[in-house]
DNA sequence: AAAAAATGAGTTATAAATAGATCATAATGT
DNA sequence: ACATTATGATCTATTTATAACTCATTTTTT
């Protein structure tokens, strides 16, 4: 017996892969473009295709956004320049926390 | 030979998903979470969520989406509920295009 | 109405991701 | 300063996803 480990998903988190799945095709419709076109652009199969748009967990998350880029589902609504900007903003939000968020700060140790 | 077929990403995908990587490791710093605890509750390997919050493109969609729901990044920053009324619009969106989206259309068909 | 194209679904071989170690280093707590 | 815990990185066995078929059905085109 193989040893089945079975992975487990929150239903918030499925029920975004799905409406991204179906975002997706839905996209793809109204730009009349064919399942193997997309497939072929994104340089995947035409099954992979099919189970991103299905919803399924279990893809590439980088096929799946290649696919959601190529048909104009935007997932952060903002320009690969701006993206930068936020990945920035990001950083720098993050390396305020690092050295240790003081639970409980006692004095001003030598900030500023 | 192995047959190495590399998959590539556009700029916008690979941004996107740094992006979300360092959302998910901002959130998570937020919280004081450890690396394990987050691993362990979404059930997958310290390893794997190193990789996810550094922006690897390679990993699963699912475990992605559980991690950022764990720590509270929301990609369409709405409820379960609400995404499920989103699902069913798109669904309803996509059920008027497929019966052939008329390319040359000559009269008025029957929007509104 | 017939022909052509697209889709959905299932199968299999193969390539790749993942879990689970281990270890060095860094951060945190006492 | 010391002890403890967290992190980053790397390795291997195994599980798993993926590409590439095939075929039935549906949709579209002519």
């Amino acid at each position: 017996m193989p040893k089945v480990t079975a992975r487990t998903y929150s239903r918030y988190s499925l029920e975004a892969i799905t409406l991204l799945g179906k975002l997706i095709r839905a996209a793809r419709k109204e730009r009349k473009m064919t399942a193997q076109e997309v497939a072929d652009r994104a340089g995947i199969s035409r099954g992979l295709l099919q189970r991103i748009e299905k919803g399924d967990p279990k893809c590439e998350l980088g096929a799946t956004f290649e696919v959601a880029t190529i048909v104009g589902v935007k997932l952060f609504d903002a320009e690969a320049t701006t993206l930068t900007k936020h990945i920035r903003q990001t950083e720098d939000k993050l390396a305020l926390l690092p050295k240790s968020v003081r639970k409980k700060v006692k004095v001003a140790d030598d900030d500023f």
